[in-house]
DNA sequence: TATCATGACGTTATTTTATAACATACCAAA
DNA sequence: TTTGGTATGTTATAAAATAACGTCATGATA
């Protein structure tokens, strides 16, 4: 994933998992909601909800904002994407099989959202919570920085 | 901090360290500044920037948007407040005087927000970056759930 | 103390992000 | 084939943030 020279294969595979997973929750991936989905695997880059309307609205002049935050909404829901709260954007989730929260990597320089998946981590931030009584419900982390491939050509 | 029995402790000594804070940084706590880190401190919730310019205009019909912005801006870059992403809102950090990253935890049920400052959880995050070569300048790490105290009441 | 550069704030307008509320269409099971 | 839920269309508005430019205060320096 980490280097890929055939984007195609990410995205075709993205949406075979996405069919399956649907399938799997009796869930309807429609083909509005599977082109959202497939425009956001277009890049490995967190995409905003309106550059999706916009590129929507190219195809079909039907779309309002509320189709795409309901197609988003949706596709959430599945845990087939994941929301980047410091961006106000949307990046397909790698690993839609396993539910977990979100660990994202944002490049800076590329814009590239890769995920950070660890148990050592999530077992970490167990650890660090068990003294304060604190339960969690949702625990989210967005690390913003320079991706391998961009810290080596910056240097 | 956990259990402020006298809120205005809190406050006091909010503004006291941001005045002190300031003043060893060369920072100008405006009266216009301090009134918002004031409005912030009025409790231990994330507040809303429009909020702000709420209560504000109530004192000075002259406050507009940029206003609360740019005043929340300076207060950011002092460190005197985090910014919570995953709810468009600010809050006033416990401890301005060591520079950290934001590790919040959100309660859902109080409104509550804390700070977790542990350097294990820093630790671990640093461990399971090295072998991925991500280059980190920032990383944000939000918790929603419930705090000890309505954790307590709910059960 | 005059002046002047900078930073802080005022003002107007607009952009960006997201949702409310209600109507219509579709589909699947009884 | 009715019917009830789910998906989408539609209109309008709310909520969050910034751009661009003007004015005023402040304090460093000539």
């Amino acid at each position: 994933m980490s280097h890929c020279t055939h984007h195609d294969h990410c995205l075709a595979h993205a949406l075979d998992q996405a069919e399956t997973l649907c399938q799997s929750h009796g869930a309807r991936l429609t083909p509005l909601r599977r082109r959202v989905l497939e425009l956001i695997w277009a890049s490995h880059e967190a995409v905003k909800a309106y550059d999706l309307l916009n590129r929507l609205s190219t195809e079909d002049h039907t779309v309002k904002p509320p189709t795409v935050y309901r197609a988003l909404d949706f596709l959430l829901e599945q845990g087939l994407i994941h929301r980047v709260d410091s961006l106000n954007a949307f990046v397909g989730c790698t690993h839609p099989n396993e539910p977990h929260e979100a660990r994202l990597l944002i490049c800076t320089r590329c814009g590239r959202v890769d995920e950070l998946a660890t148990p050592e981590l999530d077992d970490a931030i167990a650890r660090a919570l068990a003294p304060t009584g604190f339960q969690p419900t949702r625990a989210r982390l967005e690390i913003h920085g320079l991706c391998a491939d961009c810290a080596k050509k910056a240097s």
